[in-house]
RNA sequence: CGGGGAGUGGCUCAGCCUGGUAGAGCACCUGGUUCGGGACCAGGGGGUCGGAGGUUCAAAUCCUCUCUCCCCGACCA
């Protein structure tokens, strides 16, 4: 049993100043977690024991589907050079130099390792599938540590590796997968989403990422109350509803009117009287193209041209370009590209790439321009526009994609559906990922299949952040005096509260029922602490503690309190039965959550 | 990397503008009283004011450089 006066539970009554999100206060608050440096942290007794549940959760679902491996946090520079990804992980990698002064990295994730175990190991297709796991701590330099434990520069992750033959295997393995996250999360107790994430730019198939509404997420997702669709806003797309298209004028091909000062879109819609969904937006970019092997990187313009009342979604451009790097176009840049100011920019009359960014202009269009009619938009020359213009007519483009970001409120893309999407902000815990034959291929792994015919296998990887489960938790459920996690990670299920250490028997009946608890599985704390009962009564409420029960004046007629930290709801009950109470409570809840 | 903010005892902060004995509340230690929602009284310990350099008789305070942390953006899981 463990007594909370021998304890080291620094709980402190004020939030450090630095600290924003609700999780991150709470956290140091509670005594869970310390910082050491920007994005690093170290985990005390609660926090470790909260994590250590975590695992344990996420251990027991994975062991169905798959093995346990440990890899080593430390690599070689060789390993990431085969992947190429020594060079395109930039400064995200921590590196390092041995006595001999070779070069190292943290492991930020683990493709090149398994990749290379499988290559060397799996010879036969008799050996296929595997899938691979470990939970394991990886550092990745960000540049910007965030929100206590939601951003990190270390942290711990589950990660695991499917190896299959062919794309039926690496379905099934998906699948295994979408089935043991679904039900770590629900057993974690949190209140997750799955949604559709982006995989273009990764060159994978499928992606789903698993997700938490919060205000303190990073990631935006919409979704559609009526037919359940939900997608990261970096893949989300909408329909459209038809525009009411402008009469031509004059003799209905494209027209040079003089438009003075009117540079931002608004300006334009006024000046013509038209919707901005009748201008066409132009947003110029240089590209990165990463250097294919010994090749050096190289920057080349990109204009993209969408709807007025659009906005590029850089995810979906970086996807379809296969670009590593995007940064608006300079001025000069604009002069070359163009031979036209920022405000004024426009689709007709460019030098057009064949290919995109492959030297000369990428022109990228957003799908939702196709068909249109007598649009306005920039001409390239100072306070001057066109109009009249057609898409496919007027001017052309090297592809044409959906490149824009869906808005809050625009009409859900299922066929049939009328519902109308909502987005909202959310933690990512875990993502799934078809990742394809990118490392067997780039590392040269292959297995011999049952005719003797070399044939690679293809991979799935697959994340959970196991600090973001214990955050997404404090996330959703906390007050103005702390938090409550649901029983299955809590560091203790039920505290124990004598209000008076002081008075003998009160002490006795705690520790006695304390031990009680124990005996019927439950994690206890007792607070035998020689404090005042306020004192002890707004720590329990702080640190993450499901239930309490009190033992105090009531003792005297038998009654202790049972108190539910999320509700506040307390209820007197016999001194005799409150153990099983308590553990009919806990399994409940845990019901309860499944059921979710 | 761009923009903003902050570094003074364990925590929250005042003092800086206008240079002159380093402060408050909480926390901590000792003794006493108290004991159902962060008690009270008395006594006590603890800070090279992020660091370096400079100005000055004198620097937490003024100047220069630098480091660190937080927030927004870019980036990313």
């Amino acid at each position: 049993m463990h007594r909370w006066s021998k304890l080291f539970i620094p709980t402190l009554r004020e939030a450090p100043a630095d600290a924003e999100v609700a999780s991150h206060k709470f956290l140091l608050r509670a005594g869970y977690i310390r910082q050491l440096s920007a994005g690093i942290y170290s985990y005390l007794f609660l926090g470790q024991r909260s994590l250590n549940k975590i695992v344990a959760i996420v251990r027991d679902e994975m062991d169905k589907i798959g093995q346990e491996f440990f890899l080593p946090a430390i690599h070689p520079r060789e390993l990431w050079e085969e992947s190429g990804r020594w060079t395109t992980m930039g400064e995200n990698m921590f590196r390092l130099k041995d006595r001999k002064g070779a070069d190292l990295c943290l492991g930020m994730t683990h493709e090149e390792v398994m990749t290379s175990m499988a290559r060397s190991e799996v010879r036969s297709y008799k050996q296929l599938p595997q899938i691979w796991y470990q939970i394991q701590t990886k550092f990745r330099d960000e540049p910007r540590p965030k929100s206590g434990l939601l951003r990190v520069r270390q942290f711990i992750m589950k990660d695991s590796y499917s190896f299959d033959l062919d794309e039926a295997g690496l379905d099934r393995s998906y699948k295994l997968h979408d089935g043991a996250y679904r039900a770590i999360f629900t057993r974690s107790g949190l209140k997750f989403v799955v949604v559709e994430a982006d995989s273009g730019a990764m060159g994978g198939s499928q992606s789903q990422e698993f997700m938490v509404y919060s205000d303190a997420g990073e990631d935006f997702i919409a979704s559609c109350p009526k037919c359940g669709y939900a997608a990261n806003v970096e893949k989300a797309t909408s329909r459209l509803e038809p525009v009411e298209e402008m009469e031509a004028t004059g003799n209905g091909n494209p027209e040079l009117v003089h438009t003075p000062g009117c540079a931002a879109i608004a300006d334009v819609a006024a000046f013509f009287k038209i919707s901005p969904a009748s201008d066409i937006k132009c947003v110029a970019y240089m590209a990165l193209k990463r250097g294919d092997k010994g090749k050096p990187d190289a920057w080349h313009g990109v204009a993209v041209f969408l709807r007025g009342d659009h906005q590029v979604n850089e995810t979906k451009l970086a996807g379809v370009l296969k670009a590593a790097e995007f940064r608006p176009m300079q001025a000069a840049e604009l002069e070359h590209y163009f031979q036209g100011p920022a405000g004024y920019l426009g689709p007709v009359g460019l030098d057009i790439a064949k290919e995109p960014i492959d030297g000369g202009l990428t022109v990228v269009v957003d799908k939702s321009l196709e068909g249109r009619k007598n649009m306005v938009c920039g001409a390239n020359k100072l306070d001057y526009h066109l109009r009249n213009v057609c898409p496919g007519r007027d001017f052309g483009w090297t592809l044409s994609a959906d490149i824009r970001s869906v808005n809050e409120g625009e009409a859900c893309p299922t066929p049939g559906c009328a519902g109308r999407l909502t987005v909202g902000k959310a933690v990512e815990v875990g993502h799934i990922f078809k990742l394809g034959y990118k490392y067997t291929e780039s590392m040269g792994a292959h297995v011999l299949d049952e005719n003797g015919k070399e044939v690679r296998p293809i991979m799935g990887c697959y994340g959970i952040g196991i600090e973001r489960i214990l955050t997404a938790a404090i996330e959703q459920a906390n007050d103005d005096k702390g938090f409550w996690l649901p029983p299955s990670i809590a560091p203790f299920t039920v505290v124990v509260t004598v209000t008076n250490s002081g008075d003998e028997s009160l002490r006795k009946t705690g520790e006695k029922l304390a031990e009680e608890l124990e005996a019927d599985g439950l994690d206890v704390l007792l607070d035998d602490r020689d404090e005042r009962p306020g004192v002890k009564f707004k720590d329990a409420d702080l640190v993450g503690i499901p239930y309490r029960i009190n033992v105090g004046k009531k003792l005297s007629s038998g009654i202790v309190d049972l108190v539910t930290r999320g509700t506040g709801a307390m209820v007197d009950v016999r001194i005799d039965e409150a153990a099983a109470l308590v553990k009919e409570r806990v399994e409940e809840e845990q019901l309860l959550a499944a059921s979710f």
